[in-house]
DNA sequence: GTACAATCTCTAGCGACTAGAGGAGCAAGA
DNA sequence: TCTTGCTCCTCTAGTCGCTAGAGATTGTAC
């Protein structure tokens, strides 16, 4: 029944490399795991769902504290989800601005490499823009 | 005409933090001062159109490797400005794939919190959606 | 003279890992 | 049984671009 795995084989399970996993467990994201005689790490099933569940919230990047408290409310089945619900969209705000961000960098590079005329540094216009803020479509970054 | 300023003023005039002026010279992006006879930096307008540069570069997202290359680049006035624009190219490219990767998830993270029904944990369609990685909209995250 | 601000150097911390050193354990083949 | 080679262990340090703080010194205004 307990079938324990070393650390290697819940890499394998979960795509999460060792020291990451070793990581996890040192920030207590992982629960420190029981130890063979030779003082390796032994895994059951559930630390396999738990470092699914850390792997795949990462990927939807998810912060180390936001998937903490996400780990602790989805071990209290009888409470309400919204704390839940509202983790997710403060993390759902938090990606739609830096795309914002970026969407604005973007059309600022893009108009800086338009520009050039790919002649001599002395008049290329991307080393200008960059000297010259004031070149800018939009003076607010 | 030699009207030097202190670390201070170069941090008002440019925008740029103290701690960031000294931490730009420590890395090699800006040349070490010359100092007074107390030992404080004293810096000329060659040190504010450099440091203006970086921040206006540092703020369009270049990195600190690229921008000591573009601002090798700018002091060689007589060369194709095409290093330049492979440059400007490739962070382009580089906020064009971080813009399509943070929209594919912002898609992911706003179709789990639409499934959510505002309902107790146990039945949480995020927490669900995190724990089977099945369930997304897309499976190559 | 005496506050107080500005500057100096140095070290450590952030987030989320990753890389490497140096050593021990373990399974399979000769 | 021995050896080879893989996996595992702990610990430290590095990544990136700063930021924060300690503790000392210098400069300035009253």
């Amino acid at each position: 029944m307990t079938d324990l795995m070393a650390i290697g084989d819940l890499s394998r399970k979960t795509g999460v490399k060792v020291p990451t996993i070793r990581y996890y467990e040192g920030i207590g994201l992982l629960p420190p795991p029981p130890r063979s005689e030779g003082n390796r790490r032994l895994y059951g099933a559930k630390a396999v769902d738990r470092l699914r569940f850390i792997r795949h919230a990462r990927e939807l990047g998810f912060e180390v504290e936001a998937i903490r408290e996400l780990l602790d409310l989805a071990e209290q089945p009888q409470r309400s989800c919204a704390k839940v619900d509202a983790l997710a969209r403060e993390h759902l705000r938090s990606i739609t601005s830096r795309i914002e961000r970026l969407t604005a960098l973007k059309v600022e590079v893009e108009s800086m490499i338009k520009a050039c005329a790919k002649g001599r540094i002395a008049k290329c216009r991307i080393i200008d823009t960059l000297s010259h803020h004031e070149h800018c479509l939009h003076a607010e970054h």
